[in-house]
DNA sequence: AGATATAACCTAGGAGTCCTAGGAATCCAA
DNA sequence: TTGGATTCCTAGGACTCCTAGGTTATATCT
């Protein structure tokens, strides 16, 4: 019998098609081994544990997500930046439904993989790089830089999940989102002392 | 044997009270089952599926998140608006984070059922509600309910996921958050026409 | 090239899960 | 009191995760 050749990452990669293809919690240790043409037990060597695949694929997700992110903002800055860098976001959450579910659950990663994996903390970098151009100061910055990573998962998500009826398409109100997003970075409002509810 | 009084309210209930405190996909048919003191196939006379179940949870948390903001908000209006109805949401996504990520997955419940919850309806309707005093027209106010909702619920999932680091405390980003969306919504920017990437 | 060591992949199996089928016990109503 | 409906049960099949231990293919060393 021929060996399949796995690895780690083929394991994830299969596993991530899986999730985009079936939903992630189809994402089954059995499916993924019959997609690979394997017997489930022999994914243990690559991966330890069910739990583990998900990281992984989360990882990916997080990293695949930045690079897009990474390529699209290149030599952009202001409103443009900001239109790439959120379109690009979305269109990735779309194309890949199943890598970015992986990515919202409550993170359980080896810590040792997660150091390596560049994604999230360069996706962060990103996101203060973009901002530049509107003048903030910490801690403004992380403030500013904390909602827009919130408006932007929370858009997405809420798509995914049916939250928005018919009546309007999500695509006008996401154009729009964005434009409001950018005139309120703009007028970023200043920060009151003592204001703590 | 005495009977249980079982009951799809109760079985419900069990599903989330075991949701908030192991986490939603501990959730399982045979651990509810052991909270009730029951034999797992009992449940199947109540509920259909774990499915089933999952969307009952999801709707349950829907409706008790949507009794919480309609009191807080009660007899508010504008910035106060606002902030009671953020908090409100927020609050409940951290005291029943299993509950909370329910509302999150994506929806496959019974038409029926679905229909005699007044929770995601209502929900929708308060928001509206609370932007009145901004003075915002359509479709400018669909796209604004979607932007609040979008952010409300990506910050909590954010930060429920771990995704804020410690450098700042969530509660400031939060509050300053607020902030902006005020002062987004008192200067909505207007649109222009023929703007669609 | 041949021998050996390492690692990949296998079979076997235990424990837990979802769910169905059909039987027994309990409650309710006439 | 008796009949009927409903609740809860036992039994069991198919699937899942994961471990243990055995084979076989590949890589390395002489």
């Amino acid at each position: 019998m021929a060996r399949a050749g796995l690895t780690a990452e083929r394991v994830t990669i299969a596993g991530a098609e899986l999730a985009d293809e079936v939903g992630l919690d189809q994402v089954t240790m059995s499916q993924v081994a019959r997609r690979l043409g394997v017997k489930d037990a022999s994914l243990y060597t690559h991966v330890r544990s069910l739990e583990d695949l998900r990281g992984r694929i989360a990882l990916l997700a997080a990293d695949e997500k930045t690079i897009r992110i990474a390529e699209t903002t290149a030599g952009r800055a202001g409103k443009d930046a900001l239109i790439a860098f959120a379109n690009a976001w979305r269109e990735y959450a779309h194309q890949h439904p199943g890598r970015y579910m992986a990515t919202q659950t409550p993170i359980q990663i080896d810590p040792e993989l997660a150091a390596k994996a560049p994604g999230p903390r360069r996706a962060v970098e990103l996101t203060y790089g973009m901002l530049r151009g509107y003048g903030l100061a910490e801690p403004d910055l992380t403030d500013a830089v904390r909602l827009l990573r919130s408006t932007f998962h929370g858009f997405v998500a809420l798509e995914a999940a049916g939250g928005f009826a018919h009546e309007r398409s999500p695509q006008h109100s996401w154009v729009r989102a964005l434009d409001a997003l950018h005139t309120l970075l703009e007028h970023w409002p200043p920060s009151r002392e003592g204001d703590s509810s």
